[in-house]
This record gives structure tokens, sequence and C-alpha cells, in this order.
RNA sequence: GGGGUCUUAGCUCAGCUGGGAGAGCACCUGCCUUACAAGCAGGGGGUCAUAGGUUCGAGCCCUAUAGGCCCCACCA
């Protein structure tokens, strides 16, 4: 079977094996159970028409690193999947299928078009969990739920009728974004604000009885088909005698009044404003405040309608034009400016909204806020990091009601039904046979369907079967962290909260961990129009899954927006590969021998209780940064043990004795390498799941010694006082220094690779002496050296032997060609530069009054410490130099 | 207009509650050493944007300035 371990590591050889034996030993799955304590996250669910792009593959491999620690920490982890419906996004794509086989929507039925739309998500919808399950997610599939299924679609009508019943949901004819190519209402939120560079166009309206003109400056002069007012400030001494007087509307030719409203900015513009209160917002309000008529120009595909006279049929666009021509031929028209102003865009589609009022449905937030507000100000709700409080609450304190209706046919159909008799409309989770009023059967259901949002804020709750009282709502409810990027704050946490509260009265969650964005390697938004996006499948295909999540999982910070490198990866992929090896090494050595769980403890050396003291505080350090979030930093961590103390040093510190039969301590080098790397895989599994889980299987196998059947269900390590770092640990690091200290004056002198140096160790100190003594089988293995000499004073050093200063000894290299002394009087006085240095801050400190009055206990102690070693090792430099006749 | 954020080695970024500047990649020099050339060993490279301030001590805290990015906002 070991011959099985490749040379090199390939992923694709077993990910899809292991992922299949997850499924099947149910790791994912969690029941009920109370004598645990359970751990739940909900999934943001993935829209049914998406493919998974680097952001899914960054949120879900935050969620699945923090779900499967605390699976190994003995949680009762739930990882709830399902996919969103995405009302606009699917419905357009149906639409565009429809458009292939040359039919538009209006040709169909409603029931016509829904059959479609729900083959399109049998056929397609499924797509995107297949690829989650690519990249390694612990999700409970058994649970997987969808936005529409049966179970939510009934949460989606409670919630609705009891919001109407209790007055926070209401119909009314507002002014609300229209797209106009999408053909349906759409909340603020969805609207993106685009600088636009366009014109500003100086119009006359002449005055009725006068001679004069007010002059108006607009962007948009084909409204003024809808105008039915021009407001100026009643402050502006410029047009005080005209408040109340007529203008003519051009074109229209219709009189409106001239009102005085403070909206109008007396320093813009002209300081005259044409009122259109049916394709502004602003004009809206000033026309509710002054009572003015609402006159709509615009059909629903923004081409201008009948009441746009001659221009009737054109596009908005077209409309301006021809309007602004006609303007110029009767000599209205004064000027053209250039204007750079925002526009409102839909961010599905990029279509210029258009302002209409029309009849919609909204949730009225001021009271359903507040809960929400006060949840998040009190710490009950923690955003992570904490900065987005601020975006946060700059969204609570100017809520709007929310437009919760969309001309749509995919999606929650609005629970009213109107009488076709009476004319009455009834709110009802149930279709209602008669009209309670007059008992007609004649009823209508409402056309509009619901924002898909409105769905998906009832997710914590609707996927643990509310409105039912369930077990698991009961016992998974409230979840613990909702992992999700800063983009959907506004459309998805908020309404997430304040339905949490609203309808469980709880929160949805304790915690929010908001990451960035993933960009491309210039730093530009990944998207479809720029070809610029990276397919996490094909990086998959190419390096592992496990390469690509540690690779979006380090050098970042929470809520910071990252670049995507190919480099990055492919080091991540080298990574995997390292562990793979170091692995290899270790069960080929195993292999040979006869492996016991226990190890008498007396035959540990100084470098196994080393490295099991590294591994140790490493398995704090870890689990602390784990427990905070802190991914990023806890993953370079556990890279830089492996790598470095383990692979780079422990393991080429054992070989001697794994190459040694005679070795009394062979077995304890055995047991240790195989406890450290037991652990560190478990460390490293919530990151790189599965070669962790190809070598933890196989190790097992191995030596016999076995915990679970799967990694994903071992237990964390914890920290074990046994193994606590004590200060004779530092006789490693001593040796560490020796060692790169001979491996520098090598490298330097050109040794010859093959060519073993004699090395003399010199200290005054007789438990130096004694570490060296111990220890001094690394010299050779680690640093080519010959003979080694620890001796207690310089005798029989010859003088141009390089040397080395070390922290309590010297190290010496004595060369058989004549060495160049200058070249080593010049290493010397450069170590003597860097000393002087060291000690003139560490004197510094510890002379300055105040550092001694007022730094902690601890610190100052360390900078005596630090003191008494670079004196010391200054000592011996100048002795050294000295002895050179400098 | 309001708010956030960033400015650290050639590039991309870490740097946890203030206590001797780090990683990956790139670069230079040796090595195919029996786990790994997707590797090993050695090395060069940073006045932590600028200017003040707080502090015994600042990359980290405060203020201002410059530049980049983002979000929110009804100036026609």
């Amino acid at each position: 079977m070991l011959k099985n371990l490749a040379k090199t590591y390939n992923p694709k050889d077993i990910e899809e094996k292991l992922y299949q034996k997850w499924l099947d030993g149910k790791y994912f799955h969690a029941e009920v159970d109370r004598s645990k304590k359970p751990f739940t996250i909900v999934i943001p669910p993935p829209n049914i028409t998406g493919q998974l792009h680097m952001g899914h593959a960054l949120d879900n491999t935050i969620q699945d690193i923090i779900i499967r620690f605390k699976r190994m920490q003995g949680y009762n982890t739930l990882w709830q999947p399902g996919t969103d419906h995405a009302s606009i996004a699917t419905e357009v794509k149906i639409i565009e299928k429809l458009k292939e086989e040359g039919i538009e929507k209006q040709d169909i039925t409603r029931e016509e078009f829904l059959e479609r739309a729900w083959k399109w998500k049998e056929e397609y919808g499924s797509r995107i969990i297949k690829q989650l399950m690519k990249l390694g997610s612990s999700c409970d599939w058994d649970r997987e739920r969808f936005t529409m299924d049966e179970g939510c679609n009934h949460a989606v009508n409670k919630v609705f009728v009891n919001l109407y019943n209790k007055g926070y949901i209401y119909k009314g004819s507002k002014i609300i974004n229209w797209c106009p190519v999408c053909r349906t209402s759409i909340s603020d939120a969805e609207v993106e604000h685009e600088e636009q560079a366009g014109h500003f166009w100086h119009i006359r309206y002449p005055i009725v009885g006068e001679d004069g003109y007010v002059e108006i400056a607009t962007t948009r002069p084909e409204t003024m088909l809808g105008d039915t007012a021009v407001a100026v400030h009643p402050d502006d001494e410029r047009y005080k005698h005209l408040i109340g007087k007529k203008v003519i509307l051009p074109i229209v030719n219709k009189e409106i009044p001239i009102i005085a409203d403070t909206y109008v900015d007396k320093e813009f513009g002209t300081g005259v404003v044409k009122i259109t209160p049916a394709h502004d917002p602003n004009d809206y309000e000033v026309g509710k405040r002054h009572n003015l008529p609402e006159v709509n120009i615009m059909n629903d595909d923004a081409t201008i309608n009948e009441n746009g006279g001659k221009y009737a049929g054109m596009n908005r666009y077209d409309a301006r034009k021809a309007i602004v021509e006609e303007l110029e031929k009767e000599g209205l028209l004064v000027k053209v400016e250039k204007h750079i102003h925002n526009v409102g865009i839909h961010d599905r589609c990029g279509t210029t909204i258009e302002p209409m009022i029309k009849p919609q449905w909204f949730v009225r937030m001021d009271e359903l806020i507040k809960p929400a507000v006060e949840a998040v100000k009190s710490g009950e709700i923690e955003l992570i990091p904490e900065r987005f409080e601020k975006v946060y609450f700059n969204w609570t304190d100017n809520i709007r009601d929310w437009c919760i209706s969309r001309q749509l046919w995919w999606g929650h159909r609005i629970p009213a039904y109107y009488c076709r008799s009476c004319g009455k409309m009834t709110v009802s989770e149930e279709a209602p046979s008669r009209c309670p009023v007059c008992q007609s059967t004649n009823l209508e259901q409402e056309e509009d369907t619901l924002d898909t949002w409105f769905s998906s804020a009832l997710w914590p709750f609707s996927t643990l079967g509310w409105p039912e009282k369930t077990e698991e709502l009961d016992y998974f409810y409230p979840t613990d962290v909702l992992v999700t990027g800063y983009d959907i704050i506004f459309f998805w946490v908020i309404r997430m909260i304040f339905s949490g509260y609203a309808h469980m009265g709880k929160k949805p969650f304790s915690k929010v961990l908001f990451h960035g964005l993933v960009r491309d390697s210039e730093g530009r938004k990944m998207s479809k129009s720029l070809g610029n996006g990276v397919d996490p499948l094909d990086v998959i295909d190419k390096y592992g899954a496990d390469a690509l999540r540690f690779a979006l999982i380090t050098g970042n910070s929470p809520g910071n927006d990252m670049r995507f490198y190919w480099e990055k990866v492919e080091s991540s992929r080298n990574f995997a590969n390292k562990v793979w090896n170091a692995s290899r090494f270790i069960i080929m050595n195993l292999e040979k021998d006869e492996i016991k769980e226990d190890i008498d403890e007396e035959l540990l050396t100084q470098a196994d209780r080393w490295i099991l003291a590294r591994a140790n505080n490493l398995v704090k350090e870890a689990t602390d940064n784990l427990e905070a979030f802190e991914l990023g930093v806890a993953a370079q961590k556990i890279y830089d043990f492996i790598w470095e103390e383990f692979c780079d040093w422990y393991i080429e510190m054992v070989k001697p004795r794994l190459y040694n039969d005679k070795d009394s301590s062979k077995s304890a080098a055995l047991w240790t390498l195989r406890n450290v790397l037991t652990n560190a895989l478990k460390l490293l599994h919530p990151y790189m799941p599965f070669v962790t889980e190809e070598i933890f299987c196989t190790l097992q196998d191995m030596t016999g010694i076995r915990e679970k059947d799967s990694i994903v269900i071992s237990s964390w390590p914890s920290y074990n006082p046994k193994w606590e770092y004590t200060k004779d640990m530092d006789s490693i690091e001593l040796v560490k220094s020796a060692i790169k200290s001979i491996r520098n004056i090598r490298s330097e002198m050109n040794v010859a690779p093959g060519r073993k140096s004699t090395v003399i160790v010199v200290s005054d100190n007789e438990t130096v002496r004694e570490i060296f003594a111990e220890n001094r089988v690394f010299f050779a293995a680690l640093a080519n050296a010959g003979e080694v000499l620890i001796q207690g004073d310089k005798s029989g050093i010859r003088d141009d032997a390089v040397s080395m200063v070390i922290p309590g000894a010297q190290i010496y290299i004595p060369f058989e060609d004549l060495v160049d002394i200058d070249k080593e009087i010049e290493r010397l006085t450069k170590e003597k530069e860097r000393l002087e240095g060291e000690l003139k801050r560490v004197n510094g400190m510890l002379s300055n009054p105040d550092f001694m009055a007022k730094a902690p206990e601890k610190k100052i102690a360390e900078e005596k410490a630090k003191l008494e070693k670079y004196s010391d090792m200054m000592k011996q430099v100048m002795e050294r130099l000295q002895s050179f006749g400098k």
C-alpha cells in the first residue's frame, strides 16, 4: 500500500474518492443531540443560476474551515446548505431561453412559464452544489433546502401575513425604481449609482401674461412632458415676485404654476427647477407637498406614452434628442453645458433606472429595524471586523421602506387576493375559496411576486423548519456565525437580523464574519464582461482543492479584498506536496518497525522534547487564532511549523537515529514523528481536508494505531502541559544557531559541499559544553562537519581559523589553506558593529530611569538577559579581534 | 456632501491588546544530499506615505496632509 505513495502529491487521484467516503460515512450529517453543544452555520444560498466563482470559493472555504474545526473540537456541527431561487436572475435566463426558441414571455401563460422555470431549476439548479462539493465543503447535504421549496414557501406566506396583519406590510402607489428592461420595480438596495458624463440643457419657460421667461437647467429634458410645476426657493430675491404666477410649459403648451419650495438650491443651476412628480423622487416629494398632479409620461419599457403627444412611442433618449431639437427651433434653448451627474442603474442588468409611480407592496421599516440596531449596539450580534458596524448603522439610521413587490413570475407570489365582485382585498396564507366580504368565489391572486431577498431574510430559521416548531429549530437556532461578503450587508445581513427578531424573537446568529472580494492580479473585479475571471474549478483541476483553499486563506485579513495569483496557488500546492513527502518519509520509516502508541518518556531526547513542545505551542496558538476567526494567521503558523521546524530541522535531526538500528532512542524518534505529524495533520485538516485525510488514514493503517476512520471526525489536538516549552529546550535553539554558523562559514568560504570540516566549539561554560556533547551528532548530519572538538579554551586552534560567535560559545573552523585574515577581520568587525548597535539599544533602555520606573518587570528582565547575552558575545568578538592585533 | 479603508522588501500582502521589521513570489550563490528540484543550504533588499503629537518606548494610538480604492447620499 505504501508503494502507492507517489513521489509527488496528486490531488486528482484522491479528492473524489475521499469526498465520497465522507458522504458515505455521513460525517457531515447532524442530528439533534442534546448531549452535545451545537455549532451552526447557514450557507449564503448560492443562486440556482450561479456557477462557482472565486467569491463562492472564498466564502465557502472560510465556512468549511470553521465548521471542520468546530466538528473536530467535538461540537455537534451543522452546516446548513441550500440554494436561492434568484427571482430576476432566473427569470432573465428563462426569457433568454424562450427567445432562442423564438418565444416572447408574453406569448405564454404564467403557468407555462413557471413550468419551464422549474424544469430549468431541476436541470441546472444543482450544478453549483456539485461544485461546492469539489471544493470539499462539508455541508449536511441531507438537509439541503431551496428558497422556494414547500417549507420555505410556507414560511414566506406566514411572514407576509403576519407582517400585513401587524400593519408592517402595506400596498401603496409611490415612486419606485423601475427597470425598463426587466420590467419590474426594484428596491433601493438594488440601485447602483454611476457617474455619467451628461449635459445640462438650459431651457426657457415663458411666463404667462408677461414677456419674460424663467430659465431652467435640466439633465433630462424629455421629462418636461410630465412637468406639473416650476419651483424656486421662497427666499430667492431673483424670483420672489414670480411665485404664484404661471409659466407655459413649452411643447406641451400647458400652463403650470410657479411654486416656492425650500428643496430648491438657490446656488445650483439657475435656481429654477422643473417639477416632474411622476419621474423624479425629489419632485415626487415636492409634488406631494404642493398637491401637484402626477403625469406619467412613460410606458413600462420607458418609451413615451400617449401623454407625450407626438413623442409617444419614442424611447427616452430619442425623445430627449427630438425635444431638444424642437426647443432649439423655437428659440427656447439657451445653452447646453457639459455636466457630470449620478445615474441610477439596475445592479442586475445595468439599465438606467426610471423612477415611476406604481402601486407596489412595501415593508414599513421604522419599527422593525429597532431591535436589529439594538442587537449590534449592545454586542448581542458581533460584526467582524468591527468597522462594518459603521456601514450597518449608516443604513439603519437612514432606513426607508422596503419595496418588496416585483412584476415577475418566478418567485413567491404575494398571498393577496382580490375579489372581482366587490373589489375587496384579502391577505391570507391559503387561497380563500370565497371573498370574506361578499362571499363571491370570483377571486384573483395578486400578480406580483416578492423580492428574492424576502425569502433569503428568513433563511436562518426557515431552513430549520419554521414555522413548524421543530427540534432542529429549538436546538440549532440561533446559529453561531454567518460568513459572507461585505457587499450584501444591506441586501441580506440586515434583513436577516430584523427578521430573526420579528419572527423568532431571537437573533439569527451571534457573529457575522465578513470577507472581501477576490480580485484579479491587477486588482480589478473579476467579471464576465472583462473576461478576467478565474474559474475555481480550473484551479482545482490543475492544483487541487487543498491548494486553492489554502491560497485563498493565507496572507489576507478579514474584510479586506484580495488578489488572485496563480503563483500563490502554486506555492500552496508546493506546501501540500511538502506535507505529502514529509509524511511519506515518516511512513516509510515507520513501516520498518513496530510502533507502539505509548513511549517510555525516558527515551525522548532533547530534540524530541523540543519538537513536541513546539507542536504543543502551535496547538495553543492556532486554536486561539481559529477561535478568533483569524484564519490566515493560524494558517501561516501551521505552515511555518510544518515546513521549517518540523521538516527542515526536526526531521533532519532525527535521520541519524532512524538510520541506526542500534540507536536506543530510535523508537522515541519514530514515536515523536508519528505523534507530531498526526497533530500537525489535524491542525491543517480544516484548510487542506483532502491531503490530510489521505495521510491520516494511511498512517493509521500503517501503524495500526487507530483513532477514527476519518480525520474529519478525529479530535482536535489540545494543549498538553506535559509538553510545555521549558528553558532547557533552548539547548536545541543553541545547537541550531551553531549549525547555522557552520553552514554560514562553509558557504562564505566556498567549501565544496562534499568536503567535511573540522569544527571546534569553545565555551568556558560547562553546561554549554555538555549540550554540544549531547547533540554533537547533528553537526555532521546537518552541517557536514567532520571531527567535532568541544573544549574549554582556544588551545590548539590556528590563528587563521574562521570563527562565529553564538551566545555562550564560539565556533571555529580551521582551514588547511591559509585563510584571508583580512576578510576574517572584516567579518568580525561587521559582527562587532552589529553587537554594538544592539548593546547601545539595550543599554539605552536600561539606563533610562523612566524606562526602569515605568516599564513592566517582565520587559526589564528580558532586556537585562539580552544585555548579558550580547555583552558575552561582544567580549568574545573583541578577544578574537585582539588576537589579530586589532 | 458623509463614511470607511489602504499606503510596510522589486511584486502581492501578513504583522493579534504599542516592547528588537515578516511571508510567498522574484533576485543572487552553491547543491539532482537515499521524503520532497513542487526541493535543500547560504545571501542581498525596507528612514513601515509625509509632518506633528501622546508614550519610558509607535509600523501599531491621536491629529493634519498627499495619493489610491470602496460604500453611502435626492443637488435639478
